[in-house]
RNA sequence: GGCCUGGUAGUUCAGUUGGUUAGAACGCUAGCCUGUCACGCUAGAGGUCGUGGGUUCGAGCCCCAUUCAGGUCGCCA
């Protein structure tokens, strides 16, 4: 028999009065009533009720039981006669013969267990291990575990094989800076902590493992955000060979379909395909919330004649909302909105009424062949209301996204009953980086659309790629692509970005060799695991998803990682520090 | 690296125009209480107001610097 406890806390019923049992956990609440103490004893699993009712063991109680404190307590299962139904074991309690302290926690806590999701964020890492006892956070954890099942089970269910890529990697050509490991071995080289496991994939495809898949640490050493975890994340990495992009999306839309909907009781929609173009356009954003029903519409044309000085020569990008019960605060505060946040230099609106009324900062440029054309285009109606956003095409594009959203949001239009899904397909290969040179805009592995031919013939920023993304909610779940595994291919996609053959050898040289012995088509993706669960559990921090997450300036304040190593440590991998 | 917001008791917060001894709730300590389950009641302890400097007769409050934290832009599939 176990020395500490013959149940756990949430196993004892009624059919079980009169039985002797001994019993192991954590003291949540102490209610002391004078003649009669009351404890909740909590496990993983569940509480129980114990009570003290002789005055020998009340005072051994007094003097050495905190909350908190894990103890063992032996006693006879014993019918309530006030029954709690808010738990499981509610109407038995514990009548305790004799305890023992196994664990003695300080009477005064950094934080009140029960109350930690209110605690500053730092103290609650600080002492993580306190802060994860509370239940809430506790079943996120446990909730992460049963999501990985089912992906694993769906995985394993479609045929992929799961293979552990190398931690000590070296370093890759993600984009992303990465993380790097000296060599004790060979001073002065240094492995690089994989950013994705996207060359090894691609070689297992090489090697003939048709389908593989892999829950894999992906590490980048870049600044977080709410909903970016810092230094490392989770991705469930796949790869298929002889497979084309609808394979890969018909996988995704699968898996991580099925995983949601199993998951969650709200609606899980969409999957359709929008070109990265279309969502510019419609949308202002390459991950657009499709619960919100606004769509940017375009106007330049409208516009072309009208004599508003801020209009002239721009694209004018118009957002209709229904403003039947929005004030004229309403609109002052988007303005406000547009200048301060996004830095503009004041936002163009106007409001029909009844009696064709218009009102609106620019109310007196409407003209009568400019409201018709509003009313053609846009469908215009009484009580609604148009925002307008003027400036470079792409821009315009993307101030548009960020008033469709905060629109959204104002209006409280966005459902919360939903997960809407799609892929954003064709993203372009290339883009101009801040000096105006030709850059890869994604990771220059994916095939661009129309093979070497659109590379020989188009407009380097024209070229599309079989490289997408999957979306859900405004937010980035997945990205995937169909591998450019063709060398030809890949020495001209390199040249046009401005890597000669030469250099391409040396970055990637495992992978261009491989490529040189018969390797099959392939493509795959790679969903996020941190931010799906994030998604599921409703939480708009991503370290609420994550056992022990490293704050946001990437320091690990339980374990106090990064830390000063001593001499002898920094000797080993003949590194010596810059003195500051 | 830029910008925004914040740091007051163990915790979460309030703190008026700069003005007496900086408050509340929870927690903690002590006492009372036989049916609580967020037990209740009474009393008490607990503060370098992030740190350093400045303005002032006087600073939690104003100014400057700095540090830490969160968000965001840059960055990042």
């Amino acid at each position: 028999m176990n020395k500490y406890r013959t149940h756990k806390c949430n196993e004892l019923r009624e059919e079980d009065v009169g039985k002797e049992v001994r019993l192991s956990g954590f003291v949540r609440t102490i209610r002391d009533l004078g003649s009669l103490i009351f404890i909740d004893l909590k496990d993983h699993y569940g509480i129980t009720q114990l009570v003290f009712d002789n005055e020998k063991i009340q005072e051994e109680v007094r003097k050495s039981v905190n909350v908190e404190s894990t103890i063992l307590a032996e006693g006879v299962v014993t019918k309530r006669s006030n029954i709690n139904d808010k738990i499981p074991t509610g109407k038995i309690e514990i009548v305790v013969s004799k305890f023992e302290i196994l664990g003695k926690a300080p009477s005064v806590l950094p934080f009140q267990v029960d109350e930690s999701r209110k605690v500053r964020e730092d103290l609650r890492l600080e002492y993580r291990f306190l802060d994860l006892r509370n239940d809430e956070i506790h079943e996120k954890i446990v909730f992460r575990s049963k999501v990985l099942k089912t992906l694993r089970d769906k995985m394993d269910e479609l045929g992929f094989v799961e293979v552990q890529t190398p931690i000590l990697a070296n370093s890759s050509p993600e984009g992303a800076r990465d993380f790097l490991v000296p060599s004790r071995i060979h001073p002065g080289e240094f492995y690089a902590l994989p950013q994705a496991p996207q060359q090894f994939k691609q070689l297992l495809m090489i090697s003939g493992f048709d389908k593989y898949y892999q829950i894999a640490p992906c590490f980048r050493d870049e600044d977080p955000r709410a909903d970016r975890s810092p230094g490392e994340f989770y991705q469930l990495d796949f790869e298929m060979s002889f497979a084309e992009e609808k394979d890969v999306q018909d996988v995704l839309k699968e898996v991580v379909g099925s995983t949601f909907k199993k998951y969650t009781n709200k609606e899980v929609v969409g999957f359709e395909r929008i070109t990265f173009k279309e969502a510019m356009d419609k949308y202002g954003i390459d991950k657009p919330d499709l619960r919100n029903p606004l769509i940017i519409q375009d106007v330049t044309d409208i516009f072309k004649d009208s004599e508003f000085k801020v209009f002239k020569n721009k694209t004018i990008k118009a957002i209709k909302i229904n403003a039947k019960d929005t004030t004229r605060r309403f609109f002052d505060d988007m303005v406000k909105y547009a200048v301060e946040e996004l830095e503009l230099g004041g936002l163009a609106w106007i409001k029909y009424t009844e009696n064709n009324q218009i009102s609106g900062t620019i109310s007196k440029f409407i003209t009568e062949d400019i409201l018709k054309s509003l009313k053609d285009k846009m469908g215009l109606k009484e009580n609604e209301a148009i925002f307008f956003i003027a400036d470079e095409y792409m821009n315009a594009c993307k101030i548009a996204g960020q008033i469709r959203i905060e629109l959204g949001n104002r209006l409280n239009i966005i459902p919360n009953d939903k997960y809407y899904f799609c892929f954003i397909v064709d993203f372009p290969m290339y883009e101009l980086d801040d000096d105006g040179k030709i850059d890869f805009s994604h990771n220059p592995f994916s095939m661009p659309i129309g093979g070497l031919d659109s590379l020989l013939n188009k407009d380097p920023l024209d070229v599309v790629a079989h490289q997408f993304d999957l979306v859900c909610n405004g937010y980035e779940l997945a990205s995937g692509a169909v591998r450019n595994h063709d060398i030809d291919i890949m020495i001209k996609a390199f040249e046009i970005a401005g890597y000669t053959k030469e250099e391409v050898e040396n970055r990637f040289g495992s992978l261009y060799n491989a490529f040189k012995y018969g390797p099959p088509p392939h493509a795959g993706a790679a969903p996020g695991i941190d931010r799906m669960i994030m998604l599921l559990l409703d939480e708009s921090n991503i370290r609420e998803v994550i056992a022990f997450p490293k704050n946001s300036k990437a320091r690990d304040l339980l374990m106090g990682a990064p830390s000063v190593v001593s001499k002898q440590q920094l000797e080993d991998v003949h590194i010596a520090l810059i003195e500051k």
